[in-house]
This record gives structure tokens, C-alpha cells and sequence, in this order.
DNA sequence: GGTTCTATTGACATTTTTGTCGGTAACTCT
DNA sequence: AGAGTTACCGACAAAAATGTCAATAGAACC
């Protein structure tokens, strides 16, 4: 009885570092950032350590791409919210979507992650999904980019916080945890319908 | 020319874990959970890192011991807000107390830390201050406790947003940095007025 | 001064985590 | 089939981080 050595899966580098990432976000969503641990990322990911560390060169190396990846994700995401459908309906349509993104996503986790480790200086995509935003569904209603930075960086900040807290809180005062949510969708509509009215 | 010993510091067994702990928050508010070792809390409070461990058993003890003692702080700034003034004043000072309370002390990045790390669920301190609130200065100005509650849970999700985002946000859209605190407050302002009258 | 108590520490031990290296195996191309 | 490329892995090495322990030294009390 000779020990067979395990039949190796060789991937493309591409499909690999997926593969990789991959694992590494489910860790960092599930046990936080100091969950992600070389050996903990090439388990999740079917692979040594050794073979993340060829691919990625460091943990930081894991951590810098891991975070690039999942920020794209979530530009990609809200960005695709913008249809130039009527303007309520694509009004709760951007407030839902936005909330989706930052909280299915794990996005919120991944802004707090990025906020605690002070990685937030690069954040070009950002940036340009904003000035995307205000030169485009917003200028359309007419509103002034002032106000309209205004407003997205207040529902941005919302939906951070709803994202990331907004479930535990609501348990916390003995209430269904969607309730922070619909109440902060709520609170968002409104504010954004009188804002772009005046 | 023998080798002076240092000369050591004896402190209460208070004011040992007090000085200890106060270099673990300096550490986590700057450079984040990762930044929480042991041989660097111990270093930051002018001690050896076995004397760390003699005060909080584990690396763990600190985390858990800091946790708390941030908790209350932020629990006991906001609590400090609710003063019987006039509802205008009073309305524009809790949302200027609530957000300085998650942005200055560091607050939005403690409950991003908790929640990262999973830690959110033994909050009492939390929930009794939001009970407080609810059945003190907003029964008394005639708001529905459910109402009440909403109200809260979208005021709290909004300040931990901008206490964690809120600045880099900003700068990164070219705003200086105070601009989303101040879009936000404006607009937590009228929505509250809104919902209170109504 | 002497005694007691314990906060403090340096030195050591253990565990965890990260990184290195030579060889192996899967795939492509000829 | 043979050769070249390189993703992959096991074993080892190094570093970092946590934890243990016996001895020391402040401080309070007698």
C-alpha cells in the first residue's frame, strides 16, 4: 500500500489567484480581518501556502488584491444601478441598490477593513464612480453638483453604516434586523425627493 | 560602571490596567486591529509585556477589556446629550453630540472593530442607553416609541458611517473633509424635524 | 528595621505565522 | 513522444507573537 501522492489541479495564474481571492473573501466576511491567515486562505482554497505565497508574493500581497477586487465589485455594482427609468422609481432603485451593495456584498466590511488599516488613500475607482454619478442620473434632474455631491456623500455614509451595523443594532433594541434598513431606505427616500424638489 | 537595573514604576493594580489599556486604544485608533500586539500595547504604556498578561491574562483580555471600556465612554457621551433644553437646540445637539461621539473618540471605529470581529453581541450597555433615549427625551416630546426607535436606528447607522467614512469620502471627491459630517448633520436635521412633527 | 504582599520584570518556552527552496507534475507546443 | 514551461507542493527555516516562571523591588504595615 504506497501512499499516492494527491492528484494535483493545475490552474491558469488568472483562475488561480480567483481561486485564491476567493477564499480569502469568504474568510475576511465571515472571521474578520484577523482571519486571514496564509495557511486558513490556501485551505479555504484548496491549495498550500506555498502556492499562495507564489502567486501573491506576501500576505499584504493577498490583502492589497483582495481589497482591489472587492472594491471594483462594488462600484461595478452600484454603478449599475443608474437607468434612466422615472425618476422615483430609479430614486428607490439607487437607494436599494446601494444598500444591497453595501451590505450583501459585505461591502460595508470591507470599507471598515479598508478605514481600520488606513488603506483608503487609492481609491481611484471610487472617485470616478462618483463623478460618474453626480455628471450623470443627477445633472439629468437638474440638480447642481454641489448638492448632489452632498447628497451621495451622506447616502454613502448611510448605507456604510446601515451595512454594517444596521442589523446588530436592530436586535439590540429587540427588533427585526431588516428594521434599521427599511427605516434608513425610508429616511433616505424622503430626504432625497425633498432635497432634489427644492 | 555596573548596569543600573531601571528604576520600576509600581502602580495600583487600577491604574496599571487604566495605563495599559490606554495605550491598547491609542494603538487601535491608529493603526487598527492588526496594530494590537502585545509587546506594542506593552511598549506604548512604559512596560514589559508580562505585566500585560499578569492584568488581562490574554492578548484576548485586552481586546475584550478595551471593548468595554470604549463602550461605556461612547455610551456615556451620548447619554451626557439629553438635557432638557428647547427641542430645536436639543435636536441640532444630539446630532452634533452623536456624531462628534462616533467621529472624535473613535467610536465609529470601535463599533467597526466589534462588528468585524464579531463581538456585538453582549452590547447591554447599548441597549439600555437606547431604551433610555427612548423613553426619556423622545416619549416626552410625544414621539411613538416605534417611531422613536426607527428614528434612533437610522441616526446611529448614519453617525457610524461618517465617524468611519465620512472624511476620506469627502477628500476623495475633492470636499474638504468636514463636508459629509456637515451634509449630513443638515440632512439628519431636517428628516428628523420632519418626522417629529408629522 | 523587619515583614508581607504583589506589581513588575527578564529569561525562557511554546505556538503561530510567514517565508524559502528544490523537486515534482500538469499542461502546451512541436 | 519529447521538451520546455511553470503551477504546485513538501519540508525546512525564520520570524513574530503569545504565554510561563522564578526572582526582584516598590510600598504599606507592623
Amino acid at each position: 500500500m504506497s501512499i499516492e501522492p494527491a492528484r494535483r489541479v493545475r490552474r491558469s495564474p488568472e483562475a488561480a489567484r480567483e481561486n485564491i481571492l476567493q477564499s480569502a473573501e469568504r474568510l475576511l466576511l465571515e472571521r474578520g480581518p484577523q482571519g486571514l491567515k496564509l495557511v486558513e486562505v490556501a485551505q479555504g482554497a484548496g491549495v498550500s501556502h506555498a502556492t499562495v505565497l507564489h502567486h501573491f508574493g506576501s500576505i499584504d500581497g493577498v490583502q492589497t488584491a483582495l481589497a482591489e477586487a472587492m472594491i471594483r465589485q462594488l462600484v461595478a455594482r452600484v454603478l449599475a444601478a443608474e437607468r434612466p427609468d422615472d425618476p422615483e422609481a430609479q430614486l428607490e432603485g439607487v437607494g436599494q441598490v446601494l444598500f444591497d451593495a453595501f451590505e450583501s456584498a459585505g461591502g460595508a466590511r470591507l470599507a471598515a477593513w479598508l478605514e481600520l488599516t488606513g488603506e483608503t488613500r487609492r481609491l481611484t475607482l471610487v472617485r470616478e464612480a462618483v463623478a460618474e454619478v453626480i455628471s450623470g442620473p443627477m445633472a439629468q434632474k437638474g440638480v447642481d453638483p454641489e448638492r448632489a455631491t452632498n447628497l451621495i456623500l451622506v447616502a454613502v455614509s448611510l448605507a456604510m453604516g446601515v451595512g454594517l451595523i444596521g442589523r446588530s443594532l436592530a436586535e439590540l433594541v429587540g427588533r427585526p434586523p431588516e428594521t434599521t434598513r427599511e427605516a434608513a431606505l425610508a429616511f433616505l427616500k424622503s430626504g432625497l425627493a425633498a432635497a432634489i424638489r427644492v
